[in-house]
Order: C-alpha cells, then structure tokens, then sequence
RNA sequence: GCGCCCGUAGCUCAGUUGGAUAGAGCAUCAGGCUUCGAACCUGAGGGUCGGGAGUUCGAAUCUCUCCGGGCGCGCCA
C-alpha cells in the first residue's frame, strides 16, 4: 500500500515539475507513514513540507497542488491537506478487508516478505567459552540472536547462525587444571584451588564424573602438583601460578591431560548445547576453533595481512597495525613465546566468513565487547574487506531482581545465576519475553517475581491469552452445535464497521512492516510491543463486541476477524519463541 | 584521561531516515461479569523528554557543552 501512495505522489510531483517545481523530485524524498491518529486518515505524506524549502512555496498551497496532481486510484477514499501540509490519505474500507483475506489465505507465512533478498547473512551469537554454564546475561543474547535470526528469515535473507566454539587457547587449559585440581581433592588431596581457575561448583560436578570413569588413575600427590610452583595470589601472581600449575600437570600426566581437557571441554559443551536447545535456541552449525586452526586458516589470514604489509615485529612479537584501520592502538597476534593471542584466530575466522560468500557478518556481543568491534573491523578492512559488512549487536546486561532486591551475580566467585536456573525458575515462555521485552541497548532489569507471577502484572499472559481466547471461542462453537464458515465470513467482511473491528483490520495490516523493520533495525522488541498493542487490541474488541451472534454472516465475519487475530498473534510468538497456547 | 552506551510519568520502558496534542504497562483512584474465559475491559490523574545553547517551517530525535549512571581501554579471552 505504501508503494502505491509513494507511485501516486511521483506521478503527481511529475505532473507539476516545470510549473510549480523547477527541478524534479527524486523519489526516495517521499516518505508515506501510517498515522499515528484515525482523524488523519490512514497514511499520510509530508513531502509537501519538505519541498516547501526548496521550491519556495508555502507548504500548504503546495500539497493541495499536489493533492489536485494526483491520479486516481481505486483504493484511495479521501485525500486532504491537513496540519502544515501534511497530505493524509482514507483508504476504500475494501483495502482493509483485503488484508483480513491476506492472512485468511497465507496462514503462518503472514508477515514474511522479500525486503532482505539475495543477501547473505552470518548471524554468530552467544558463542560463551565452553568453560563453565551459560549465565543470565548469555541467555539474553542467546533470545536476541534466536528472534534475530527468525526474523531475517522471515524477510527473506539468506541466513546462517553459528556459535564460535573456543576451545583452543588458554582458558581450555585453565579449565583442564581446574577440573584436575578439583579430582584430586576429591582423591582426598589436601591442595589449594588456583585462584584464575574456574570456580564454579560445576566442576566438582566434572570432577566427579572423571573419577568415576577413571579411577585414581590420574591422581598425583599434593606435593608432586606444588612443590618448586610460585605463590598464587594475594602473595603472588595468579597469572604466573596458574601458568606453572598447567605446566606440571602436563608433565606429571603425560597424554592424560589432553584427555581431562577433553573431557572437561565436552562435558561444558554438552551442558551449554542442551541448555540452548531445551531455551529452544538452534544454530546450524557450532564451529571450532580448532578445527578452524587445524585448517589453516590462521596462517592463511596472517599471511594476507604480511601481503599488504600490515604486519610488524616489535619486542619478538608480531604486531597487527590496528592504529591505521581506525583502533586506538597496534595489537599483537603472535606472542613473543610463539603463542597467538585470542584475535589472530578470530580475524581469521571472520575473513573466513567472508570467503564463505556471506555478505553481512551479524555479531551478538555482550555490550563489553564494545571495545573489540573496531579492532576485528579494521583487521577486516585490512584484509581487503569492507568494513561495513561487519555489524555489531552489542546487548546490554542483565539485572536479576527478586522482591525488589537485586540479585547478586559474582562471576569470579562463581555465583552467577545460570541460565538453567532461571528458565527453570520462570520458564522458557516467560524468559524469552522478558529477555526481547526491552530494547537491546537497554541495561535490562529482569524482575522475576513479575515473570513468574500467574497474574495481570506479566505481560507474557496478556499476549498468550488473547491467543487462547480465540481458541477459545472456535470450542464454543461445537458447544452450540455451530459451524465456522470461512467463505461465507470472508464474503461479509462488510459486516465488521464498529471502530474496534476498522482498528483491528488497521493494526493486523501493520504486521510485515513490523517484521520487515524490526529486522532491519536488529530490534525484536519493537515486535514484543506490537503484539502487545494487537492484543489490546482483541481484548477490547472481545469484550465490547460478540462474537457468537445469531446472523450467519456477522457471526462468520467476527470468527474471520478473531482468527486472523489468533494467526498474527501465533506467527508473531513464534518469531519470538514464546509458545501460543490453545487453552491456559 | 580516551572511547562506546544510556538518562522520557511514582516505577519499568516504547517512541530508528526530524513531523501533527510525547505514548504503553505496573502502581494509584473510579467503574464494568445470571451473556463466547474478568489472566479481560472502560475512564481519570500523573511530564521543564537530565540542564543549557544551537540548527529550522518543526527537535525526545540532529550538533555543541555541562551534569549523572553503566561498560571498555592486556604479549587475558
């Protein structure tokens, strides 16, 4: 509709250029909004203002030339100038009834479109070292990203989503000492835990498991693990402790270290993969990092940067010229001890992605992951790549409150609240709405009293009701020994003219700009608002009209109207992966 | 110190290429069920859009500045 009024302004500002336009109007200056108020008609044009400046007219005079330009059209009631020169246009009733048979006939695609065609989209989000359970602020990104991703299909894009699994590096050989240390004091070992190990209770967990399938086979004396190590903190240095303590473990159990690694790696592994599948949050494919190094990969993207001369030793180290691609300083890649840090196998990863063939590169990152953003893209940029194919969603954290109290969430002392545990406190319903509620670049406070409460104050019913209480209406039917007529309903839409059922043909219309603008803008939640709106919407029209009425027709066309409701509302749940309940 | 995000009703928040009288929910107050589910609906009160200046027909939105809060600035990841 709006590309229509866009071709009937054109066609009219094309018939006044060379009289009261001297130069023509490029089309992308005209913009057609919806109304915000039903006195303004249902679309409306501000072109006439923005012309005003340029063509030296006074907008008003100008929009009704424009007004008197425009051809005729079938679906345009009204047209009239109003405001300063706003141009706002009354559509024929028959366009609204159109969109109720519009969803009739497209059922669960209602809502999709074609605005993000051909282009191809790597969506990676969450992506938590597998070194311990994802936490609350995980789970937001891990909604964020699922919705994201729903959404950018449900537009057209060609999208794939991937986790970035890090399981090379340090931190897997912090995770393999921790759970060691935590097996041998389990063996009855009197020893300290490192103070950068992971500290979590999940490992005790490991740990046990370990000694159940290995025996004492990998136990070693607490005076073997410590003598000769340096002082951990506070007396001495963590980093240098935990250093010397993987060190030992290596030379005291041999290849059996690799194995605890292992071991602990896919026990987190297996852990986070069914958490995000029960929290109903699916990728199509969990990409290693090792593997990605194994590949090659690594040396694969450093040599693309020595070929551009990007690259320098300084201090036995190589260095990245960050500072020459928009970063605020040079970034090593290969450590003077030969080890690359973290970045190199990450640019690599992302260059990667670009040979792939994926046009945009979506990230998911915790909002203090800001500061990494402009290093990855100027690696990209280096690379020969263009820096804006690199996008960031960086989401805000998560505030737990219960009874008003804020729940403390330490990650060092390895008391965070885990995602499995609130999914399991407020469910996955309820969860998933909360966490896509408020924008993404809002410090979110997520109230679990509220979300667990069965009562008006949760939004998360209000939506899910409206749903059941079509559902609900369809049982009645029997009840009454009724039948729903589609063809019928649809051929007496006519029938549906109180001002809540224009409103409601008016609001369900607006559903694939909702979608195609909440992709667009990365931003699910303008989409929790609108469902929350149509909802409204259905209740207010529920309780001042009914449904089950006697006459064929009106009754028909009522059940069309709710069940285009309960269809948009069920379509759009299912972007947001909130279930759509039958009866509650 | 430098950089990014945020500041809108008592509380939690929408408001994205600058548009018409700044909107919801919760809370408060007043109403509505012998009728399809009251987990609902109707109405009311509540605002210097953090302060100030600028840009223009028009600013919550753009620019500058100040105040207040969050986060980031490693040969950690």
């Amino acid at each position: 509709m709006k590309s229509e009024l866009t071709r009937l302004i054109a066609e009219a500002l094309r018939r006044l250029t060379g009289s009261l336009l001297t130069a023509p109007v490029d089309a992308s200056w005209i913009s057609i909004e919806r109304t915000k108020e039903r006195s303004h008609g249902d679309y409306s044009c501000n072109i006439a203002l923005r012309l005003a400046k340029v063509s030296g007219q006074r907008p008003r005079e100008l929009a009704a030339a424009i007004v008197a330009a425009l051809p005729p059209n079938p679906w345009v009631a009204a047209v009239e100038v109003a405001g300063a020169g706003f141009i706002n246009f009354k559509l024929v009733e028959r366009a609204y009834h159109e969109i109720v048979r519009r969803i009739h006939a497209e059922g669960e695609r209602y809502g999709e479109s074609e605005s993000g065609r051909g282009v191809r989209v790597i969506l990676e989000f969450v992506s938590a070292n597998p070194t311990g359970p994802l936490h609350v602020g995980h789970g937001r990104q891990a909604a964020y990203g699922a919705t994201l991703g729903n959404l950018l299909r449900a537009t057209g894009h060609e999208l794939q989503r991937e986790y970035y699994i890090n399981d090379a590096g340090r931190q897997v050989h912090i995770l393999a000492v921790s759970t060691w240390v935590r097996y041998l004091q389990r063996c009855g070992e009197s020893l300290p835990f490192p103070a950068n190990g992971y500290q979590g209770d999940y490992l005790g967990t490991v740990a046990a498991t370990l000694l159940e399938q290995r025996g004492t086979t990998l136990r070693r004396t607490a005076s073997q693990v410590l003598t000769g190590l340096p002082a951990d903190a506070p007396d001495g240095d963590k980093e240098q402790y935990i250093d010397a303590l993987i060190a030992r473990a290596r030379a005291l159990l041999g290849r059996d270290f690799e194995q605890v690694l292992e071991f602990s790696l896919q026990a987190m592994l297996a852990d986070i993969r069914s958490d995000l599948e029960d929290f109903g949050v699916l990728f199509d494919r969990w990409y290693s990092e090792r593997e990605l190094i194994a590949s090659g990969a690594v040396e694969h993207a450093l040599a693309t940067l020595e070929a551009r001369g990007c690259l320098y030793r300084k201090d036995g180290a190589l260095w990245f010229r960050a500072t020459q691609f928009g970063d605020d300083e040079d970034r090593v890649l290969v450590r003077s001890n030969g080890q690359h840090t973290y970045f190199a196998p990450d640019i690599a990863y992302h260059l990667q992605k670009r040979e792939r063939g994926f046009d945009q590169l979506i990230n998911v990152l915790g909002a203090d992951h800001h500061g990494y953003v402009a290093r990855l893209r100027g690696a990209l940029i280096a690379m020969g790549q263009p820096g804006e194919c690199l996008e960031a969603c960086l989401i805000q954290f998560v505030s737990l409150y219960r009874g008003g109290q804020k729940v403390p969430m330490g990650k060092r002392e390895g008391q965070f609240v885990t995602l499995r545990q609130l999914r399991e406190e407020v469910g996955n319903d309820a969860c998933r709405l909360f966490y896509l509620m408020r924008s993404h670049e809002q410090h979110l406070d997520f109230d679990l009293e509220l979300a667990k409460s069965r009562s008006n104050e949760n939004p998360v019913y209000y939506i899910q009701y409206a749903h059941a209480r079509v559902a609900s209406v369809v049982k009645q039917l029997a009840a009454r020994a009724l039948h729903y007529d589609a063809e019928l309903g649809l051929a007496s839409l006519a029938y549906l003219d109180s001002d809540q059922e224009q409103a409601a043909m008016r609001e369900l219309s607006r559903f694939p700009e909702v979608v195609a603008q909440a992709a667009a803008a990365r931003a699910p939640h303008a989409l929790v608002h609108y469902l929350r709106e149509l909802a409204n919407g259905f209740h207010t029209w529920y309780n001042a009209a009914t449904i089950l009425v006697e006459e064929p027709p009106l009754r028909n066309a009522r059940l069309v109207l709710a069940l285009a409701f309960q269809q948009v509302l069920r379509n759009g749940l299912a972007l947001l992966g909130v279930s759509a309940p039958e009866s509650m």
